[in-house]
DNA sequence: TAATCCTTTGATCGATGTTC
DNA sequence: GAACATCGATCAAAGGATTA
């Protein structure tokens, strides 16, 4: 039996003709990294939304550990309900732009993350180029209800990819269809976005120690979310449920549209 | 030029539906 | 029936766009 909610919205099947782009899928690993003895993560691009990319253990449990020690020891910024940590760039949440000239410049980014943008660059080198990743935001979710709204990543400010590294648990992430906008309109501050109807939702299991890139229609034409809720679903089957001992830390890298100018 | 409206991102709350 | 999940409405804040 389905809810009236859901009999209104519709769900993306394995089953559903795939779009020209889609058709294009392919399993690949862009670049191999320059260690050939250690376990290659495979970043493959996702069936349901063009410009997905997912890859699966992307980081080794030791440099899961290294990475939380290293944001563990660092302060937090409490000015939301889930903390966060910015380095690069401090992003403010009251004027929702970026800014490193008014005297609250991020702290530099750490080692490990470089390190980690290293590898990221290696692995999907054919996807982004040579984009510089300056700008890097630490995001904890504790307990059984904390989440982030659904939005789309500031366009003004930060560039066409955002990276997404997730330590600690897994966590499901629901994709909102938006009506599609061109890339020129979407600079436009004027610009209203609203869901396609009927709603097309996605949802996609970020499993920890995997990396995870929005570009394109993932980026632009679509609002993600991490719902405030105490069961994940995917599908509408719980893959994850969250006590008061749940722990995901996100690291997101974005690239920041003033230095590519 | 000043006032007003609109935008984005994120938070909160209430109503309604679903599940156990 | 209680607890939980979902959805939509509303609000905040600051800057940009529009209008008078």
């Amino acid at each position: 039996m389905y809810s009236t909610t859901e009999k209104k919205r519709k769900r993306l099947s394995e089953e559903e003709i795939p779009s020209p782009e889609q058709k294009d899928f392919k399993q690949t690993k862009l670049t191999v990294p320059s260690s050939s003895l250690v376990k290659v993560p495979l970043l493959k691009q996702d069936h349901d939304i063009p410009g997905l990319y997912i890859a699966e253990n992307f980081i080794t449990k030791e440099q899961e550990i290294e990475m939380m020690k290293e944001i563990d020891k660092r302060e937090w910024n409490s000015e939301l309900t889930r903390r966060t940590q910015h380095y690069g760039y401090a992003y403010n949440y009251s004027s929702r732009n970026v800014n490193n000239s008014n005297g609250q410049s991020a702290p530099p980014i750490p080692e490990v993350f470089l390190h980690t943008l290293k590898n990221i660059k290696e692995l999907a080198s054919d996807l982004i180029g040579s984009v510089e990743f300056k700008q890097v935001i630490v995001n904890e979710y504790k307990g059984t209800n904390q989440g982030i709204s659904k939005h789309v990543d500031q366009c003004l400010d930060f560039g066409p990819f955002i990276i997404i590294v997730s330590l600690g648990d897994d966590c499901v992430m629901k994709f909102h269809k938006l009506e599609r906008v061109s890339e020129e309109e979407l600079v436009k501050k004027s610009v209203k976005r609203k869901e396609v109807s009927p709603s097309v939702i996605v949802d996609k299991l970020l499993s920890r120690r995997s990396l995870v890139i929005l570009s394109k229609d993932a980026r632009y034409q679509y609002q993600h979310e991490i719902p405030k809720t105490k069961t994940f679903k995917v599908k509408n089957k719980v893959v994850k449920t969250r006590t008061h001992g749940y722990r995901r830390v996100s690291v997101t890298f974005r690239s920041i549209l003033s230095d590519l100018k």
